[in-house]
DNA sequence: GAGCTTGATTGAAACGTTACAAAAATCCTG
DNA sequence: CAGGATTTTTGTAACGTTTCAATCAAGCTC
């Protein structure tokens, strides 16, 4: 593979102005400037990153973690932030961290060997000193998103959650909802901490009560979102409508629906958080609260250009995204009394 | 941050002594090995990758190009090839040419400024001569994934697409549909072509007919499948079935059916290839033709390593795998003439 | 214990770039 | 047209590794 000598012999220049016109920095004359560019072309070079990150100090590369790559909203997420780095000149190292620590961690460590320029990363589980430290010897900028780490200092793009579990409660309590099952996520979590108070703060304001029995916890994944929903229908009193607090676990919840053949909305109402792609090419045609994936991983990428750049410079900052209410058919009246199959 | 001469005086031994350690070769007496060890961790040391990949001529980097990470076949994908690339210390590049040829060539040349060790590319719509040559300048080991090339000497991992078109089509068949319009890709694309040929091949084994008609081109895109779909339902005599040929087309086709409030199965039967993370959790519940995602990623980059070690040699292969048929709720029995609703 | 063999350690030359200072060429100005 | 001020071009020293030949130490054999 021809190497920046190569290139050099043949326009019959020396490497460094090969360099210059690689870096389009300097004054170099255009005639010189043509003859490099066609020699490039002739022999069809590229330049080295390895070589050329060793020089330069910077990569060219910004790693994105994150815990699910399946999971629609990580996709959308990596689609944006490809997009616009692209648009940069910046790879995106896409790490999947398969909600295991031990592999983000070990992520984290052959991201630092990369030597990438920075990092986006939406953290799976809890907070952990060790995660700390890896992300402080990193030495760059990180961007998180998704959720927030405090005290860290870092950038963040997080959603209103508050405000999404409050809309999609409140919503359901305009379709006449009394009794509300909430599947949330581990409330150590702070983005589960948040949805429920939303959750709170509507049935609250609707003069409505909070009955601590249909408050579940479906850890944000599918399984374990099944067996809440069947804990909550097998109540003495189920409740009339569901509200999922992400999109695996509208599945789930959707997943118990169809295995025992109750109907939605006629014999329960169900909204989630996260709008899904397939959302309205289900019947019926699912309500939830969407995040503004593209417009999160833009704003991610931004903040870290902007680091990276040093026009942003000082404490982290943290953008709040509004989510967005997709009103479609799966929400209802309460159906009268006990749905007929339950128990 | 630390260089390997730091390690080295730390420990107070040789750089070259420091790389044998890290590269666990040649024999390094167990004092030295542990001194530099406690210095590395001491030092939080981690070996820039530019360097290593500039005087090794490697540099553990393997490329993966999708046409939509979005889709579940890709997602699944890039999983499968991340946990056996990470098993082999092996960082995977992931690219998303969004199913533009110029993002893809794109990619390509950044992919060899990176130096990558080997692709694994699901190549998006035709053959191209300037991928061709794109790739044969990569003068690495390149496996095909999903879509074979033909003449070009990769090796490649291929779904056994007349046998998926055959068993979905035959599944129908048994459920006692005569008219079963086929939603498929473009076919100057073999494996469109293929998944209708098994289509042919189960109507006339059962002695039913193949009517024109009943065939469209969905373009693996949702909209344009719910254009074809709309059409075949607008036809004079309407299929009682409907086989869409990806997953995506598979959306388009129930949302047609959700838009129009068809009831699947009883007015409708539909199948699909390629299985969805979702096809259990919606009503009626999907049956498809499920491609062996995982398999398909981990054979992909088993046999590019094997390339790489240099155990492979020769003429590319292409391995064939066996789709698996999942039967589930969204067939069934013809409904008695033409649908009420339609129309 | 002198010579040999074997095994562990090391010095220094690449690898392909960029950046910086120095050199060369060009353009002014009086 | 000499001398100075600019603008282009270039030589070369890093950057952090690995590799390979060379050195050094230790263990044998007779």
């Amino acid at each position: 593979m021809a190497t920046i000598r190569d290139v050099a012999r043949l326009a019959d220049v020396s490497v460094a102005t090969v360099s210059n016109v690689l870096n389009s920095v300097d004054r170099v004359s255009p005639e010189l400037s043509a003859r490099v560019r066609a020699a490039m072309e002739k022999l069809s070079y590229a330049p080295h990153a390895g070589a050329r990150s060793l020089r330069k100090r910077s990569s060219g590369l910004i790693g994105l973690i994150v815990g699910d790559i399946t999971n629609p909203f990580f996709s959308d997420l990596f689609e944006a932030v490809e997009d616009a780095a692209a648009a940069c000149g910046y790879l995106v190292l896409l790490c999947n961290s398969n909600e295991r620590s031990e592999r983000e961690e070990a992520h984290l460590r052959m991201l630092r060997t990369q030597r990438i320029d920075g990092l986006i990363l939406a953290p799976t589980g809890a907070a952990s000193m060790n995660r700390a430290s890896l992300l402080a010897q990193l030495e760059i900028p990180v961007v998180l998103v998704d959720r927030a780490m405090e005290g860290l200092g870092y950038d963040a793009v997080v959603l209103d959650n508050r405000r999404a579990g409050f809309e999609a409660t409140r919503h359901l309590i305009g379709c006449g909802h009394k009794r509300i099952g909430l599947v949330n996520g581990p409330d150590v979590l702070r983005t589960a901490a948040e949805r429920l108070a939303g959750y709170r703060e509507a049935l609250l304001g609707a003069g409505l009560s909070v009955d601590p029995d249909l408050i579940r916890d479906g850890a944000f994944r599918q399984q374990p979102a099944e067996q809440a929903m069947s804990e909550l229908l097998a109540l003495p009193q189920p409740p009339s409508a569901i509200f999922a607090t992400n999109n695996l676990m509208t599945v789930g919840v959707m997943k118990v629906l169809a295995d025992r053949g109750l109907a939605c909305p006629e014999d329960i109402s169900v909204i989630g958080i996260d709008d899904l792609p397939w959302a309205e090419a289900v019947s019926p045609q699912l309500s939830a609260v969407a995040q503004p994936v593209r417009a999160m991983g833009e704003a991610a990428l931004d903040l870290l250009l902007r680091r990276l750049s040093g026009s942003l410079q000082g404490p982290g900052t943290t953008s709040v995204m509004a989510p967005r209410l997709h009103i479609r058919r799966s929400c209802g009246m309460p159906a009268t009394g006990r749905p007929a199959h339950v128990g």
